[in-house]
RNA sequence: CCAGACGGUCGGAUGGCCGCUCCGUCGCAAUGGGGAAACCCGCGGUGGGGAGGAAAGUCCGGGCUCCACGGAAGUACGGUGCCGGCUAACGGCCGGCGGGGGCGACCCCAGGGAAAGUGCCACAGAGAGCAGACCGCCCGUCUGCCCCGGGCUUCGGCCUGGGACGGCAUGGGCAAGGGUGAAAGGGUGCGGUAAGAGCGCACCGCGGCCCCGGCGACGGGGCUGGCAUGGUAAACCCCACCGGGAGCAAGACCGAAUAGGGGCGGCAGCGCCGGGCAACCGGCCAAGCGCACUUCCGCGCCGCCGCCCGGGUGGGUCGCGUCGAGGCGUCCGGCAACGGGCGCCCCAGAGGAAUGGCCAUCCCCCGGAUACCGUCCAGCACGCUGGAUACGGUCCGGCGGACAGAACCCGGCUUACAGGCCGUCUGGCGUU
RNA sequence: UGGGGCGUCGCCAAGCGGUAAGGCAGCGGUUUUUGGUACCGCCAUACCUAGGUUCGAAUCCUAGCGCCCCAG
């Protein structure tokens, strides 16, 4: 691959968008609960990976019933977005796929608390590395202190 | 000032950091990357747009698209239901009418037809749809007892006439009153009567006819009938009017692999049976292939290969937001809904679904504090002291900021909603 | 998006204009040494919500809430 962005200081990440996707991950049974969220991760394989120019690392939401009416669904996404901006785009590992799902309580949660909810679930899933180009890190880091 | 009615409107504000999406523009990336194809995709700068009044529920009406259909009428089914208007249309809106509620402003009403037919009206009650007579009221007959009169008498009574009160008696009249019920076959009053009854009369109600006003629903008046016609149609039904079906996952286009369909060519097979003039079709056997392999048995498949064609799934693009029953402003007509003229504007377009995440300050709300300022109360040595704070500041705290997220687009309806603002009106109290 | 159905006591469930059955569970009693079984009694407990029609509504109508199913 030849990646265009080389230098720059944001890490992009890809987006699920196919059921067959979401299933796939799933079906990895590789997921761990956090109280503001639940998150799933599998490595990709020759079926499922991204398209070639697509960043690497792939993350899907979902946001069910359960967590409430649309607009409390679409305040979890969206939450879960940015966290996932700050907290798993640095820290995630090349070649996998991420799906985090939504819970009740992830409208309600601090936001401090959602992140270090992510980064623990990354941890403990074994999902999670330090940034490759310590240099060119970002501000991103303001969870961990 | 308090209480209330109706209508309209807004539905947090400002800023900072980091992001998303669409459109325009400039530059870079390039002989660029992905994909079978259709088609999709960067990076950086800059300018602009980016949820609602209900976007909701999906209860109606349309546009649009496809399907069906010769016209008209009818049947079935579904819907609507006072009148007039508005509208593209509506079950919507406006203005009226009628009925009901409220002191009032005002609010509520599926509000056609019950003398076309059918059904139903429990329990209670004498009687409930061809009404009926339990208590009761009245008139007789019979009879009991009491009072009054007459006659007879053997003074014990007997006969007879009248009156009053009665009777497990009996023959009729009545439907006022009692009682039952949601409803008892017009209501109230007077007359009338043996007692009563529209039996008669007055008023009210109801029906019929006529006149007047109104486009009409309907209203007003007159004459007349003499009560005939209980309720229920959100029971069946009758009448009038409306409705072709499906929905953007509609639909249009581009178009893999696999299986299946068709055509052409080559090769293999071409035994038997049935049908047919034949082309050919169907069946059976064998061969072949598969069930790991060999033999037997069993089961299954049935010409093989190549090329081409069309339909079509996954996938992609369009549909899809430039133009609309469009928005804003203004003028005119109309009581109004609304219509018309003129000017200006282009105003969200996602697609596992953008419009955000976090933080400050302000605003509002809730809780607390009240040293201080105001305010109120008390004391007076008249300027202070003590207290209160339900109110205005001030200070502190608040996982406090309603309902809720476009999905093809419009017009309505319904439902949810913290709080604020504006206007009109009604009732009450006070002051002048 | 379109269509269909259901909400009755703690659970299951009848009733489809006039009285809200029944079973299980629960409580009390009898029988039994005890428990179970059996029998008797008590369930004064329920019609999803709000309006309306009707003399009268769980039942009919309208609106809403919740749940389930079907088709694409």
């Amino acid at each position: 691959m030849a990646p265009p962005v080389s230098g720059k200081a944001r890490y992009k990440v890809g987006r699920l968008t196919k059921r067959a996707e979401f299933l796939a991950v799933a079906g990895a049974r590789r997921k761990w609960s956090a109280p503001g969220l639940l998150l799933q991760a599998r490595a990709q394989d020759g079926v499922q990976k991204p398209r070639k120019g697509e960043p690497d690392v792939r993350v899907g939401f979902t946001a069910s019933k359960k967590v409430g009416g649309a607009v409390e669904r679409n305040r979890a996404r969206r939450r879960l977005r940015a966290a996932v901006a700050e907290v798993l785009a640095p820290h995630a590992l090349p070649a996998t796929d991420y799906v985090v799902v939504a819970r009740a309580e992830t409208v309600r949660r601090p936001y401090a608390a959602l992140k270090q909810d992510l980064a623990q679930a990354m941890k403990k899933l074994r999902a999670w590395q330090d940034p490759p180009a310590p240099d060119a890190a970002p501000q991103a880091d303001g969870g961990g202190t």
